[in-house]
Formats: structure tokens, sequence, C-alpha cells
DNA sequence: AAAGTAAGTAATCGATTACTTACTTTAAAG
DNA sequence: CTTTAAAGTAAGTAATCGATTACTTACTTT
């Protein structure tokens, strides 16, 4: 074994990058630090050369699909013309991560069914809280533009946006399929629209 | 430790709701053997003269999950006079049991993340998958009776529906409590209602 | 009362886990 | 070149896991 070394920053960003693969393919917390070191062409013990326990490790992961997630899905929120096209930008994006990434649902829900208070768990609360928030300003406007009905209940409907995707994350779980994600995002959505929607 | 011997099937009765139990306050796949047997007052071997294997354990409380709740969903189905209304009753039962017994959709949820062909697991997809075609029963009537849209897909109106039901047990994941569950469900009912209903 | 059986215990097994230690290699600066 | 600190290896550690063992208890049947 005679690999090269590469500086410390680059390992814990490819770090990260192996724990969210192996994560699509099996049970994240049966996730050892064996399987990721023998999945990057490392020893076991070199991964503590850069993190200093697991929980860091899987902390990093969370920091990490933190930024990406609310960055892209911020991005596509400013993009679009109306609450509305937002919200259906927003729901896109964030099928399309989860397509690229399909490691990611189930390392978030994995560590929110977590016993204690770690940290990565203290993570993952808080960005599936920012996610609601930011949800939450896009439907406030939207009520006040007129484009979303003014009856419907705000933290129903970012609930029912969250379980949405939830339930496309599972469907795909269940075939094992990750077309079928892409394919079925715009049909489930039309039915979400017309849920909050103040048109016919 | 004097503890009376118990006939075995009531012992594996108590098993399964000891795990469920379990499954509420911890992540499911770190529920162990030991952890088992002392909630029940048992030594950890005990549990192996009615059990061959832990994913024995497993799939019995598969098992326990599969008959209950789908037997409930199809009482509250007969009991309704309407394809909508029967809906809304197998949303309402649904919640009902989740809050009843909060390890259950961990226990199903971390059944279908787990990587082999286990017996659970297969368990697992078997039962979302027969409570799928029992929705979509209820959505095809709904259709032809004109109490739903006729332009639903009735796929995404099954997802939808399953994927409302995972957002409200996520809600109460992240804030731990599960009064939230039932004092929600009827908002966000009403939220898929308007999805898919034909009147206004 | 004797014999049989199901259900329990206590101890221990090999395998696996996260983590540590002692030593070696690499790469880049002086 | 030489030096040196970071990066990697190989071989450990204690703890914990599911499962098995030999043996005991409680209850039923003959």
């Amino acid at each position: 074994m005679s690999h090269k070394h590469l500086p410390g920053e680059e390992r814990r960003e490819l770090t990260v990058e192996t724990v969210i693969a192996l994560a699509a393919e099996q049970n994240p917390s049966d996730i050892t630090t064996a399987a990721i070191a023998r999945r990057m062409g490392l020893t076991q013990g070199a991964l503590f050369r850069h993190f200093p326990n697991k929980d860091a490790i899987l902390q990093a992961v969370m920091e990490w699909v933190a930024e990406r997630l609310m960055a892209r899905v911020e991005q596509a929120t400013a993009a679009a013309p109306s609450p509305l096209a937002a919200l259906e930008a927003v729901f896109l994006t964030h099928v399309d991560f989860v397509a690229r990434h399909p490691g990611v649902p189930r390392m978030l829900f994995g560590e929110l069914q977590r016993a204690g208070e770690s940290a990565p768990k203290q993570l993952a609360r808080t960005l599936v809280q920012h996610y609601g928030e930011h949800l939450q300003r896009i439907i406030a406007t939207g009520r006040q533009q007129g484009e979303l009905r003014a009856e419907i209940d705000p933290d129903a409907a970012v609930l029912l946006f969250i379980g949405t995707i939830q339930g496309l994350v599972m469907q795909s779980l269940l075939a094992g399929q990750l077309e079928n994600l892409r394919r079925d995002a715009p049909r489930v959505f039309a039915l979400y629209r017309r849920a909050i929607g103040s048109q016919l």
C-alpha cells in the first residue's frame, strides 16, 4: 500500500463524500470506520489523523449537507419569479439534490433517530428547522400576494411539503430506483400545488 | 432473580411489545438483545429460548405491526360512508396507531434501510405495499364516484398520503412530543383533501 | 413419587467495534 | 541535500455484540 499523501482538508472532504456514498448503500448507523477507510483505500487508523472520533466525521457530514443543500435552496428561491414558482423550484432542487446524493436523507433521518444529544444530531435538527423557516417565509409572502390561499395553515403546508419529499424518498427506497424520484417529482408537486394554490 | 416462568407464546408477545417500546426511545438498530432482556427482567440468553436469533425477534415485530395496523385500517375503511371519508378515517386511524406506538414507524423505516435482504425487511416492504394497494383501491372508487378529481394521478395521491404521515412523524420526532401528532393530523389532512377532492 | 419438558440462569465464546500506540513514509520548505 | 511535520501503516487495546454452553428451576404428565 503506497498511497499518496493528501493535505488534511482534502482528505476530510473525501471522507465526507465517502460516508454519504456508503449511506446510499447501507444503514447509516451500520457504517463503520473500517468500511469508510477501506472505501478510501486507507487503513482504519488513518482516519483518526483527521478526525478526533467518529462523531466528528458525522458532524462534518452534516455540515457538508447543511451548506450545500441550503445554498442550492436559497439560490433556487432567489431565481424564482413568484412564491409559488419558488416553492416548485425548491421542491425540484431538493429532489435533484437527493437524487444526486441518495445517502443524504438516510443520514439525516438516521441522525434524528439517535437517542442522546450528539453534535451531529443537533446539526441535523437545526438544518431541518432552518429549512422549515425558509419555506414558511416563502409561503407567507405567497399568501400576502394572493398566490396562495389565505385559509391554509402555514405549519401544515410546510409539514406537507417536507413530508411529500420524504414520501418520494421512501418510494425510491422501496423500489431501489433513483430514476423514479425525478420522474415522479413533478406529478407529486402538482398535487401539492393544488392543495395550497388559490387558483384552480 | 426468581422470575415466574411464562408460557412461550405469551413471552413472545411481551418481547415484541418491549422491542416496540424501546424503538420509541432509541435508534432501532441500536436495540441490543441485552437491552430487550433487561427491560423484560430477564437475562439475555433467555430470549434465545423463544427465538432462534435476533432477526426472528424483529420478524415477529413486523408481523405484529402488519396484523394490527392493516386490521385497523381495513376496519376504518369499512365503517366509512364514502371513499373520501374512508381516506380521512384511515389517515386518523394510522396517526392514532402511531401515537400509541411511536416505535413502529421508526422500526419500519429502520428495516427498510437495511442493506441485505433479511426476512423482517421483506415483511416491512410487503406491509407498505399492501397499504399502498389498499389506498389505491379507495382512491379508484372515489374517482369513479366523482368524489375525487378524475385528473389526479393515483400513484402520486398514494405517495402523498403516506408522505404526509411520514412528515407528521418526522415533526414529532423533532419536537419529541406525541401530542402534536393528533393535534396536527386534521389540519394536514385538510390540505390533502384539497389536493385530491373534486369539490372546493 | 418419578420422569419429562419448557423456561430460566450464569458464564463464556468468537467476532466486531471505535480508538490508540509505535513506527515509517511522503512531501515540501530551508 | 537535509530536515521536519504531516500523513499513513500495522498492530495492538478494551468494550460490546449476538449466540452458545452447561446447568437449574418450575410445572405437567405418567
